[in-house]
DNA sequence: GCCAACGTTGGC
DNA sequence: GCCAACGTTGGC
């Protein structure tokens, strides 16, 4: 599968892990996602894919900087670790539930472009944008081209 | 296969 | 810390 670049949005708790994480490690592999839908767009994602970094649970929760798709999908190896909280026992070598990317760093914005701005571009997003729908957990979300050229030009 | 109970997410 | 929203689990 090769298309042309595709953009996401990926939130993260700071204090487990933030932006400024991100940038001090340059690549970090995604582990711990345990939601399907979530897996399922992990697995479209492709190298260079633009990825809006997201500080959920915390003061101001916002997009906070850019980073990139740094790998296809593989196996999340913390399913198979018994001692990782992102355990899963139903999950086996041979037959992997979950995927995840590695990410990489690229910018970190000026300022963190809190959700409670975002929100008020509503109407140019689309009432259907995962981020701002009501009670939306997904943490990981598709991105259109035009709502990433709106999101980096509130910057 | 239904659905109540439970656990988790995440804004506030 | 509260709680709405949502996903998952498990009894039936």
């Amino acid at each position: 599968m090769s298309t042309r670049k595709r953009y996401w949005l990926m939130k993260t708790e700071p204090d487990a892990f933030s932006i400024d994480d991100l940038k001090r490690v340059g690549t970090e592999p995604w582990t711990g996602v345990r939601n399907y839908q979530a897996r399922n767009f992990m697995r479209q994602m492709q190298v260079g894919d633009g990825v809006l970094f997201y500080h959920s649970s915390c003061e101001v929760p916002g997009i906070v900087g850019v980073a990139k798709v740094a790998c296809a999908a593989y196996p999340d190896p913390t399913q198979f670790d018994a001692k990782s909280d992102y355990f899963d026992p139903k999950s086996t070598p041979e037959e992997p539930r979950w995927q995840m990317v590695d990410v990489s760093f690229e910018r970190k914005f000026k300022r963190v472009l809190p959700l409670e701005e975002i929100k008020r571009h509503s109407a140019e997003l689309g009432e259907e944008f995962a981020l701002i729908r009501r009670g939306s957990r997904l943490s990981v979300l598709p991105v259109t081209a035009a709502q990433w050229k709106l999101l980096l030009s509130l910057e």
